[in-house]
DNA sequence: ATGTGTGCAAAATCTTTGCAGGTTG
DNA sequence: CAACCTGCAAAGATTTTGCACACAT
């Protein structure tokens, strides 16, 4: 049950804060053989999950799959269903909502995510040009 | 871009407002399979889409990969992080959010969606349990 | 030392797609 | 009949896993 500090594990909580544009699995695989040629695709998941586990990233779930974002309590998160894209929004106040998970279903440690998703102002303009 | 009413379409759509827990892709197929042996994966995989896109279902992207739900404008979920189990709770209001999404930044059709996670009670023994 | 973590590659999932033929409106 | 849609099976894409070895604590 010890977490340990390796490389590796640091190497893909770097990626993920580098790339601040909530990045892919892939993706973050993809960075994390910048720096390092060696460290296999199973690594980068296995850390991922390590890390989502422990909270110190956070996982999105969107249409497209899944992508991971440093911790940040405060956003939400906006997506294009058109172009997949994923924009950071100030979260709106559920607050209460959450607490009354906890208390009328007693669930134990409940986080919010909220996920808006519409069609970007790029790809409304695409849609319209195709016409 | 006409869309006909297969009864191959018409399963998966009563399949998913049959099952209401939350069915994945597959336990959709599985189901449209008891009415009608000949069904394809491809074919309830292609509905499935379909049917989201018009809106007739829900697409809910959890932990664990996607499920579907009936249409329902009013609830929010609440899954656990150890089993999995998706339900259904009364949706936080977050219109105001959701109209700024609109306004400040010219997204178009903004719908929300909220879930909740956390461990649910059973699960919440369980691992007492295992101490 | 000890048990985590890693690399590699194979396997397991899960989803999409090409094609030939069937069906709907 | 002209789109659509389907079944089938193969291909794609993504994620997980067994194993032997390496490394952090």
């Amino acid at each position: 049950m010890e977490r340990r500090n390796t490389r590796q594990r640091q190497l893909v909580l770097d990626a993920v804060r580098d790339l601040d544009d909530h990045p892919t699995a892939d993706e973050v695989y993809l960075r994390v053989r910048e720096k390092d040629e060696h460290v296999s695709r199973g690594t980068v998941y296995r850390n991922l999950h390590v890390l989502v586990e422990s909270g110190d990233i956070v996982s999105v779930k969107v249409s497209g799959g899944e992508r991971f974002d440093r911790r940040s309590d405060n956003h939400a998160h906006l997506v294009c269903t058109e172009c997949g894209s994923v924009k950071d929004v100030p979260a709106p106040d559920v607050e209460d909502a959450r607490r009354e998970m906890e208390r009328a279903w007693g669930y134990a440690d409940v986080r919010t995510s909220t996920v808006f998703a519409g069609v970007c102002p790029a790809c409304q303009k695409k849609s319209q040009a195709a016409r």
